[in-house]
DNA sequence: ACCTGAACACCGTTCAAGT
DNA sequence: ACCTGAACACCGTTCAAGT
């Protein structure tokens, strides 16, 4: 890549990230241009459709989710209390932005959209929290990490469109857990 | 209200429900306004926000919702049963038009919304089905028909936009049901 | 009292002209 | 090879002029 374009790109990102955390992901993509300093044909050669650009942003929060997932799966405690705290982690990592949880969640599963790898990360890792759990027979075996990532993922929709306070949200993820674990 | 008033306004409510039904909520409120045969600036006055245009639209909906509740309650079978063809007809109550799931649940417990009443509609249904099963001791009694309205809701909204086929969604509200019911 | 439709601001997208 | 910015189509919203 030619130096201007590469120095053009960062521009982009940097400027969407900082619009897309003030305004969320459906800012207007000509203001980030303008702010950025760049033509919006410029920003269109880079990240043909608004998702490709969300997945540039994205990008860097890669590891945060594996992070997250180590420290969960650490979590002391009964199998009840490490789902719980995982689904609370998990819907913090999808909500950094308004609109997140929605755009996340509705891609999940669908192998054409442009931020599919990110999907797939957050598909990774309820997986590893699921395998954990079955090892130990605590959760359902015929439950799929696509299925929990789109039931934790609607409840994040939810909180994120109705702008639910964590108090609100908490009794929800109790249900799901609830729902998901072998009765004792 | 005049006779041409009266006129507009019901040509636009039918013109809007034929045009959300193909497009859903978000079609344009210009094209409606066209096909309606009248100003966009008729429309406004009217329906000042597209809310107010959905909440005409849903108007003759309301009646259903009575009878499917009624159907639901009167339903064989165990409490189980009984709580999973309630959701199930619940889903297909708020995914009438596409995007209506995500403006209904996100609406759900928000007293300022032009679409209150139907909320409030939706949640009394739900208030319904979980009273029966408390009587029965059927159900925890901790939770609230806001929540269950948000939980199936949020379900219902990742369908809608991941456009699910009722085979994956059931499972989902399985899960749900199962975490709201008593353990035997 | 109500309607019309021009006008405005804004947005996404394209593309010819430039370097 | 890449960028610029004018141009286009579309949308929501307002409001002066009409009936």
């Amino acid at each position: 890549m030619r130096a201007d374009a590469q120095r053009n790109y960062d521009r982009i990102v940097e400027t969407a990230r900082q619009v897309f955390r003030e305004q969320g992901y459906d800012a207007s993509l000509d203001q980030i241009a303008k702010l950025a300093g760049v033509g919006p044909g410029t920003l269109y050669r880079h990240f043909p459709t608004r998702d490709d650009l969300i997945d540039a942003v994205m990008q860097s929060w890669v590891d945060r989710v594996e992070d997250t997932t180590d420290k969960a799966l650490a979590h002391e405690g009964g199998p009840r209390e490490l789902l719980l705290n995982w689904f609370e982690e998990y819907v913090r990592l999808i909500s950094v932005h308004k609109g997140g949880p929605a755009k996340i969640t509705s891609a999940m599963g669908d192998d054409g959209s442009p931020i599919r790898t990110k999907c797939e990360v957050l598909r990774a890792a309820n997986e590893r929290v699921l395998e954990q759990l079955r090892a130990e027979q605590a959760v359902r075996s015929d439950v799929t990490s696509l299925q929990v990532a789109r039931m934790v993922g609607g409840v994040a929709t939810v909180a994120d469109q109705s702008e639910l306070e964590d108090a609100f949200v908490r009794p929800m993820l109790e249900v799901l857990a609830d729902g998901l674990l072998t009765r004792p």
